[in-house]
DNA sequence: CTATATGCAAATAGTTTGCCTGTTA
DNA sequence: TAACAGGCAAACTATTTGCATATAG
């Protein structure tokens, strides 16, 4: 994911946004934010609780959840729900979908194509398309691999 | 959504599901399937619960999600997870996608254009693709007519 | 010095589990 | 008479809330 930036430009990228709101750019903000990027893939609350704890051993949970929920207002993080269970975010904020592994439940990044857009038109008058994901379900090629070597098949 | 059908062809598609895989169509199973069918969009499990329980009012809450999932199990009900909160649940086994509307929160079916189906090829290489579920997120037509008497817009 | 955040613990919502009883192939 | 189901209550997980304390514009 990565998001393009040295730490400096992450930072900015935050600070800027918070300000745009009357938002304050805390420690704990801060911190919340990088460990998100930091984190392989669609974190839980739980799990950047758990990152942020090691080198900021009083935040709470509750904390946690409140600064994911800032960021997820003023659109620098996305909730990704696609299963019961924990919610998940995402700090990509270029246009993508998800593809969502069967096997081993992890949720990738795809990149949308630009011909995907034209699918806002395909819905039925009457309603206004903001905004659209795609959800896409199957095996993420490590699983994939996996299997092949043990015979069945999709 | 009505799915085609009588009341019996109803049931006897529950039937037909159930004992493909040897499990029994309880008066429970019958009457969680035939609410959902009447329930207009997409209820809860509580939802579905506070239906039943009107006309079988020793059915337990458990039961009426252990007859989901085992509908969810068996292809004839699908779990529509779009946002936090209680799982909502879906009889429509057609192909189609969703439309979240961000006022209401309700959720409507959109038929699934055949078009969309090259989808599955807009993916990296070394996915997958089983299925995908497009999720549209906007203003329903209800809510779009009530804001366009109130000024605002999109 | 006041609005904004944090930490903590308790509360809540949604769902699952265990266990015992009933039902049916 | 097993295997399958249902009812009930307790357990559990994820999240939210209330409130007292801290921090910074």
């Amino acid at each position: 994911m990565k998001n393009s930036g040295s730490v400096e430009a992450v930072e900015g990228r935050l600070c800027e946004c918070l300000s745009k709101t009357g938002l304050r750019p805390t420690p704990q903000r801060q911190r919340v934010y990088t460990a998100l990027l930091e984190t392989p893939a669609h974190p839980t609350a739980e799990e950047v609780f758990m990152r942020v704890k090691q080198d900021m051993p009083d935040i709470s949970l509750a904390t946690v959840y409140n600064c994911l929920d800032t960021f997820v207002q003023c659109g620098l993080v996305r909730q990704v729900v696609h299963e019961r269970g924990a919610t998940r975010y995402c700090a990509n904020t270029e246009e993508h979908h998800h593809f969502y592994c069967d096997e081993c439940h992890r949720t990738y990044d795809i990149p949308a194509a630009s011909s995907t857009r034209r699918l806002a038109f395909e819905v039925p008058a009457g309603f206004v398309v903001r905004r659209f994901e795609i959800v896409f379900q199957g095996l993420c090629p490590k699983c994939l691999a996996n299997r092949s070597e043990s015979a069945e098949y999709p």
